[in-house]
DNA sequence: CATTTCGGATGACAGGTGTCACGGGCAGGT
DNA sequence: ACCTGCCCGTGACACCTGTCATCCGAAATG
């Protein structure tokens, strides 16, 4: 019996993947969490051997807590369970000790076998993503540059963004001319969306 | 025993909500599709008598759905079952004939109930999001200030938007300035980021 | 030790952007 | 007929933005 813990924001898909994994004889769904930073204590305290991680999570994301499980509970894996399959998200859940990583529109039987690969000691990751994320590399961007973009996505204007992170303008307009450059876009909000989607933020 | 249509793109989501609603001994879920433009051939050849739509999908949105199937299978009734609770999803739903809205992060065990009210003709609609879409009123955007933020969604340049809608430049500038000033924003970044997490766009 | 890279900053410049005033045409109400 | 609202356009203006050159100090890399 493979005792798993579930970690997903949305109460519904929560319930619903506990209601399909319930179904495998082998398989004890022992603890759902819907914040990140609960995922620690509820693996602790339910003796979870598997985790299904959603990365989209109030608290902390789920690839902190992929790597938070490495650093507390080094004997239970993770699997991260998400729906954007960004190539930069399957680097970045490997590096952070994940045992896998798969998409949520690959069929429902397969999670199943996935969920017992990554008991077994496997890795599990969805082929398509990573070659995807061999071949766009790791992210090119610098810690302001990655910063400043993240505060550039809802669309404000330099100046916000100046006084948020204390910096000057022309300081500002400099780290994200680069990070321009560096995704290919014209605009600093198409270069925020670039990176967003390739999972460099 | 009611029978059971279930529209979601992401085939994990799809699965699990199936396994979910079979677990109830009155409910049955006959079909099973990841496009929207299937949504109204599965239901005719199914049976369907309730069908769960989402609203992200390929080919059609679930709003969209919701509309066909009133419009061809009229005693078929529909519940938009949707990640974000955007007021004017709402709105649009409602509109559209749907009889019901939940989001994906209410408890699992009250999706069930929300089936068999809906198919007995009664209105579900969560309703902390029923007051927002009432305070927001409804969306306050003209035609072309939606369509042309729509373009702007992903940071491209005024330039690039009037060429692809064959518009001089002024005009969609003008156009997307009274967006802006519509959404109380001060970039189209920011406009059109407002704007869609409303459920205008 | 030399070189490179990064963060930070300034100044300047061309071009993009948001705003406003104004004009015209076209549909739908009263 | 009149008014209103939407759509389309022009022109002008101030301001914002992206780019570039150039500088500095610190840290890592060779």
């Amino acid at each position: 019996m493979i005792r798993l813990l579930l970690a997903d924001d949305q109460a519904l898909v929560r319930g619903a993947l506990a209601a399909l994994l319930d179904l495998e004889s082998d398989l004890e769904v022992v603890a759902q969490v819907g914040r990140g930073d609960e995922v620690v204590d509820a693996a602790r305290a339910s003796g979870a051997e598997v985790c299904l991680l959603d990365i989209e999570m109030p608290g902390l994301n789920g690839i902190d807590a992929a790597a938070a499980l490495r650093r507390e509970l080094p004997g239970v894996r993770s699997l991260v369970v998400t729906t954007f399959g960004r190539p930069g998200y399957v680097r970045r859940a490997i590096e952070a000790g994940a045992s896998g990583f798969v998409v949520k529109d690959t069929p429902a039987r397969q999670l199943a076998d996935a969920v017992r690969r990554v008991h077994a000691g496997l890795r599990v990751i969805d082929p398509d993503l990573a070659a995807e994320s061999l071949i766009d590399g790791p992210s090119p961007l610098t810690g302001r540059e990655r910063e400043l973009l993240t505060y550039a996505l809802d669309g404000s204007p330099v100046s916000a963004i100046a006084a948020r992170v204390h910096l000057s303008e022309g300081t500002v307009r400099n780290h994200l001319s680069a990070a321009i450059g560096k995704t290919g876009a014209t605009t600093r909000s198409e270069a925020a969306r670039i990176a967003q989607e390739r999972g460099w933020l």
